[in-house]
DNA sequence: TCTATTCTAAACTGAATTACTCAACTATTA
DNA sequence: TAATAGTTGAGTAATTCAGTTTAGAATAGA
């Protein structure tokens, strides 16, 4: 039940984006040297966030990325799941990626307690994630 | 972000158990048919659950598996916790397995947006896993 | 005691995923 | 046109996942 690395260092770098929201471009390097993300792996979370049109890009000498939308539209659900995936802890509950059970006794009596549950926790993940922006996000990092 | 088969089977597998307390013992390969699950995989779940204290089981004959306490003493996020480790989505917000982080600029300012964030996610979950137990659970299953 | 039954324990495997790294390429600008 | 910076795809070591295999030990019943 872990994040992984990527979704993380996705947040991190956003974090530095979003401070960076409407003034110039910020380069990978940049970011990878205040956030301590390898410049390599930050790069291809750069391009999947951009492939995803979270951020925009230049190339060339006075190149970088930069949000493409207002902070306060991008939420953290958004970047994990660009990254990780659902958010869903089993694919029977996912509403973004709904899987159906094959070998679930309970599916095809109508109610599997495995679901209810687990349809539970993944509204209680997505309910925080989903309402959290990176404006709230870096909030509470770049408080001037 | 999602939970292991180990801990889906465990669940189910409890679920079988759970409907047997206070009764005979279970054979593994009766839950292993009534729940679909591999009987050799099964096997090293259910002795995961045995040496994590929430089972009994006896050899020979009519041997099997059995509850060691009551549903209602048993949580799911215990039994999540046996199975796939912490609930936390990441290892500086966990309460049962804490690990600071080592490359997070944040780590050293004493506040960190992704912790805060994280932190009620891992609230979050463990609110719902950890108040609900094998009785409530298999209530919804076997109600007579 | 012998034997069939059932759990125990550990090693093993193939496939997938994670967290990176490398190399070659294309676009931009001074 | 040289230097800069993003793009693309492939490669890799380590780990995890989902299961299988094998050998063994306890128990009950004949
Ligand atoms: S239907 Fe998905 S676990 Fe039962
Ligand atoms: S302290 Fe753990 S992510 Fe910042």
């Amino acid at each position: 039940m872990k994040f992984s690395k990527k979704s993380e260092y996705a947040l991190r770098a956003l974090l530095e984006l979003t401070a960076q929201y409407g003034r110039a471009l910020l380069q990978r390097h940049e970011i990878a040297k205040r956030q301590h993300i390898p410049i390599e792996f930050l790069e291809q979370i750069l391009l999947a966030l951009k492939n995803a049109g979270l951020l925009a890009s230049r190339r060339g000498v006075s190149g970088g990325y930069s949000l493409i939308k207002p902070p306060d539209e991008i939420t953290l659900g958004q970047v994990i799941r660009i990254l990780d995936g659902p958010l869903a802890p089993i694919g029977c509950v996912s509403k973004t990626a709904y899987q159906k059970c094959s070998d679930c006794p309970y599916v095809k009596k109508g109610s599997c307690p495995i679901q209810d549950v687990m349809g539970g926790v993944r509204n209680a993940i997505a309910e925080i994630l989903d309402n959290y922006t990176l404006r709230d996000f870096a909030g509470q990092a770049t408080r001037q």
